[in-house]
DNA sequence: CTAACATATAGCTGCGTAGTTATAGATTGA
DNA sequence: TCAATCTATAACTACGCAGCTATATGTTAG
């Protein structure tokens, strides 16, 4: 799991692709029709989509048959969520360090 | 607080972007100036930069005198957060709904 | 085998935007 | 007031990419 932040912040960065992965989460496995219905882009757009978010391992595709079931991976998440902690972590260390020096200058 | 997804991802999608939201979480008030040494892009850029990311409302600007001391707004990051839970959120219950559907098939 | 269906790829177009240099605006010190 | 310093804006360029239509690939039904 490495720190890929930039993937997965450019791939969730598009509205449409956010909303498919949204609609993933939602209602479990869905076909590219199935999301091409909803989406309200063409499926060809909709396929490239899918291809960034599998790319950026947010998404997993299952094949049945002419059809292709996409799911979420929530797990690729921990990515960003990593990053919000890293980052508030840095806060709270900022802080940390001020109380020390306060302390220090009793 | 809106649901500004859309914002907080575009914004933090641009890795010079999030370069100067992680100096400043980790280093706290920066001026441009500061910013623009370890940047590697040009101040004009850095300034841009540091306008979307207020407009953002991840970043905030304090003037003294000729100098303006730019400094991470770590609350902006609930939004992401947020819908971060809100995604694990509907995954869970596709699972407590399945979990359910399976009880009742006793 | 063939037609119909489902998805992916190719090729193109237009727009958004990150970067640049040049310059303006603002603030301080001499 | 003038020069130096700090930041922002203007104007431009280049590139990435989201969207489209057309078509290819793959799969099932008949």
């Amino acid at each position: 799991m490495q720190p890929n932040h930039d993937l997965i912040f450019k791939t969730l960065a598009d509205p449409s692709r956010r909303a498919l992965f949204e609609r993933m989460c939602r209602e479990g496995e869905q076909t590219v029709g199935a999301l091409t219905v909803h989406a309200g882009i063409s499926q060809p757009a909709v396929s490239k989509h899918l291809g960034v978010l599998k790319q950026a391992g947010l998404v997993l595709g299952r094949q049945d048959g002419r059809n292709i079931h996409y799911s979420a991976q929530i797990g690729a998440l921990s990515s960003l969520i990593d990053w919000t902690n890293q980052m508030a972590g840095f806060w709270e260390n900022r802080f940390d360090d001020l109380e020390d020096l306060l302390k220090r200058m009793d």
